[in-house]
DNA sequence: AAAAAAC
């Protein structure tokens, strides 16, 4: 399974460069070819300049995995992920799941359950580096949809020894809606291996009770939100002494400094302190500098799988501007332009920056008569499973929420969003904003990326709208578009434009 | 009040 191709000149702490590719490559460090009839072999993708250390490779078409009954995906989007490895450790990509010693529970799991055919390029690259010993650390930036929770679902459940009846693997994430949406596929993904999972997350009042009267969980994995986590490891009902994998999902956010960097440091150096040897896995689409640098000095030793941030957006999904002379006019155009179209249309997310403006647009979009539902963080948890049921099961089209949604929420029927506001960046160094508002705020690129990122699952077409009004959310779209490098094509308040833009996209 | 989690 391995490649015994990697030459004996390696030194522990040289990079290499772990290619995975189609093509013949030269690359001391090469993981064996995929197979040979993936997308894109027609082409030649060309190597890409080195920078740094990290020695890039020729582009890889990226695979859709997820081919439901008779749907057809179109040509999925180019992806070029660098992959850099320590040490000596050979890996080779997994060009099926069969090529990954999984017991034949989980390929029952993965292909009966999940549907999947074979590996998506992020998992055929990462799974032998989570599956293989010595089990390193590994941080993985990946696409949006394009499959990353399968990869740390499965690295969890096929390290997990089932005779164990312990916590072995947990995984964090920012919200209670993903860590409830992750839990879901490894119960799905599990559902023939016996292993038992629980989700830690603040419960709905039908569940509630105090940390106190709580057994000790002995599920073997747990999925949950760092505050209930932490809360049940210091309440002793969850035991870490056998935790041998440990997964962050939106990893930039849950170490980041704006984040839940304290929250999950605790909970790292807890697991440290009675588990002698585990394997951290940290998973996102986005890692910016800071992130990166601050997670290289806090994991040692890591394997690691980078996108340049030019090629992040997905191709399937056509980004739009809509300039509108007041907040009015954003209204409006959501009125005329999405409710009227919405039966042509799949489902849609609207992106608002604040409970308050949630608020606000869900109030003026019900009074004119439309039916509209909003998830945001000040409401009941019992509400919020309520409201992200009704949306996952198809009886509400448009939901508007605030950055809540923005990361990891999937739902392949999304293929419009909207961004009511821009995202912004929060800077804590100017406590004295009352008087200048926010207007000289920096867009926030990753939370951008993210929410696009709802639309276009698993390389479906989709759209996005950003909806502006005046200058400083026009300069912050420019700032975005430069910074992606992507297109952002400006559309009018017309029928005529609105339908050309759908059309274009591929929505109708 | 930026949002989130959750004290």
């Amino acid at each position: 399974m391995v490649d015994d191709a990697a030459p004996g000149s390696t030194t522990n702490d040289s990079y290499c460069d772990a290619t995975i590719t189609h093509s013949p490559t030269t690359a001391p460090f090469v993981v064996s070819p995929l197979p040979k009839r993936g997308w894109g072999d027609e082409e030649h993708h060309d190597v890409v300049a080195d920078t740094g250390d990290l020695s890039s490779v020729p582009s890889e078409v990226m695979e859709s995995l997820k081919i439901e009954d008779e749907t057809t995906l179109e040509e999925p989007i180019d992806s070029n992920i660098t992959a850099v490895t320590t040490g000596d450790t050979p890996y080779s990509s997994a060009s099926t799941f069969e090529d990954l010693n999984l017991s034949k529970e989980l390929l029952k799991g993965l292909y009966v359950e999940m549907r999947f055919h074979k590996p998506s390029k992020i998992q055929a690259i990462s799974l032998p580096m989570i599956l293989t010993p010595p089990y390193k650390h590994l941080i993985a930036q990946a696409h949006n949809g394009s499959g990353k929770t399968t990869c740390f679902v499965l690295g969890m459940l096929s390290r997990v020894d089932v005779n164990l009846k312990a916590p072995q693997a947990f995984c964090i994430c920012p919200t209670r809606e993903l860590a409830m949406q992750n839990i879901e596929v490894l119960k799905k993904m599990g559902k023939y291996t016996g292993i038992t999972s629980e989700c830690a997350v603040p419960a709905d009042s039908a569940n509630y009770m105090p940390v106190s009267k709580r057994p000790p969980t002995t599920a073997q994995v747990v999925i949950g939100t760092p505050g209930t986590i932490k809360k049940w490891m210091s309440g002793r009902k969850l035991g870490v002494s056998c935790v041998k994998i440990l997964v962050f999902d939106e990893a930039d956010h849950m170490l980041g400094e704006d984040g839940f960097q304290d929250y999950s440091l605790r909970i790292m150096r807890d697991i440290e302190r009675s588990s002698s040897h585990f394997q951290v896995l940290l998973f996102s689409a986005t890692f910016d500098e800071n992130v990166k640098n601050f997670v290289s000095r806090v994991v040692k030793d890591y394997n690691q799988l980078f996108v340049k941030k030019e090629e992040l957006s997905l191709e399937s999904v056509k980004q739009f501007k809509l300039i509108c002379p007041n907040e009015q006019t954003k209204i409006r155009v959501i009125k005329d332009r999405i409710f009227e179209l919405a039966d042509k249309l799949g489902q849609t997310i609207i992106f608002v920056g604040t409970r308050k403006s949630a608020g606000v647009l869900h109030k003026a979009l019900v009074d004119l008569g439309y039916d509209v539902t909003t998830i945001k963080g000040a409401m009941t948890n019992d509400i919020r499973d309520k409201i992200i049921k009704e949306f996952k099961d198809g009886l509400t089209k448009v939901l508007i929420s605030t950055d809540l949604l923005a990361r990891g929420f999937d739902q392949q029927q999304v293929n419009l969003v909207i961004n009511y506001d821009l995202p912004l960046k929060h800077d804590p160094s100017s406590q004295a904003m009352k008087y200048r508002s926010s207007s000289s705020s920096e867009p926030n690129f990753e939370v951008y990326l993210h929410r696009i990122g709802r639309a276009g699952r698993f390389g479906r077409k989709g759209a996005v709208f950003n909806l502006l009004c005046g200058d400083q959310e026009i300069k912050r779209m420019d700032k975005i578009q430069k910074h992606f490098g992507s297109e952002v094509i400006e559309v009018r308040d017309t029928d005529e434009d609105i339908e050309a833009a759908l059309k274009s996209a591929g929505l109708i």
